[in-house]
DNA sequence: GGTGATAGCTATCATCTGACAGGAAAAGTA
DNA sequence: TACTTTTCCTGTCAGATGATAGCTATCACC
């Protein structure tokens, strides 16, 4: 029971990400004028590290530097990121969020927000999940590196 | 600050679920045999439900019938998925796991089970951090689909 | 029988995403 | 200088998925 219990552990957080999904994939509620999932991961990690490489950025949002460099190119297109070249290491570039960006961030954040508004309101409880959350989160990027990079394969139980 | 942990309620949803597809898609430590995102919420829902229609099925996974007969085709076709005509409604169609699909789903199991060990222990609060996800997933499809349904826009709260 | 609604399917298109090859520019180093 | 590494980029391919149009078979109802 306790085994059931932490595989739905992933599929509800899979479930919540999908409806995350689908309710920014209707534009009509939104207005964050077609940012993709990789949009949003990219946006999030650059508007909390202004000045960030194309690099670290990447290696955040667990892109590869060719798929995260064509987001890039579409976000800085649209007007969301502000590209300046490094004074120190004229190869990289430096990455900040413009003010649109900011504002459509916002607005991601009120959205989600308000979808939780009288689903999850007392405090401690929102507490409690977000550690077990990050947690989870941490632990399981850390054992998902692991694996990736030795080359046994993924630890059985029998 | 109330506000924003709501929105990071979200986020760590989704990077949950993305560390699980992540994982699930490094074919070494899995055998799951190729199942993408679609594939794992159709078998989940069949598994769960035997007997199901096709159109049950393909609005539990939220998926239009073309989406859904694509995806159950290919199950259908790796032999994950047995199909019969429904006795009493000839259109209707009633799917059934296989056993290999349910071998495929307890290998599922332990894996994220797997993953999880060591990261959350504590009983209680995997039974809350369940509780509140569970909250939070009904709660958000229920919103989403009062969207879909009304013309109207999303709630601002100004 | 005739009509319309329903279940399920195929074909097709567009987009997002992951992956690979490889090139240009800058930096480091012999 | 010449070589290597690093950063960032473009081009390209393949697969997954969201959506539409339209088809057949079956059912319910007149």
């Amino acid at each position: 029971m306790d085994e059931a219990q932490k595989s739905r552990l992933f599929e509800l957080a899979d479930l919540i990400a999908a409806v995350g999904r689908q309710i920014h994939a209707s534009k009509e509620g939104m207005t964050t004028e077609s940012w993709t999932a990789l949009d949003i991961a990219v946006m999030r990690y650059i508007d909390r590290n202004p000045g960030t490489s194309a690099r670290a950025a990447a290696d955040a949002t667990q892109q590869i530097s060719s798929n995260f460099s064509r987001a890039l190119r579409g976000l800085e297109r649209k007007g969301f990121v502000h590209r300046e070249t490094d004074q120190e290491d004229a190869r990289r570039v430096r990455l900040y969020p413009t003010a649109r960006a900011q504002e459509n961030l916002r607005r991601l954040h009120d959205l989600w927000s308000d979808l939780l508004d009288g689903v999850v309101s007392d405090q401690d409880e929102v507490d409690a999940t977000i550690a077990t959350l990050r947690r989870m989160e941490a632990g399981l990027a850390e054992k998902a590196r692991k694996w990736r990079d030795s080359p046994e394969p993924a630890p059985r139980k029998a």
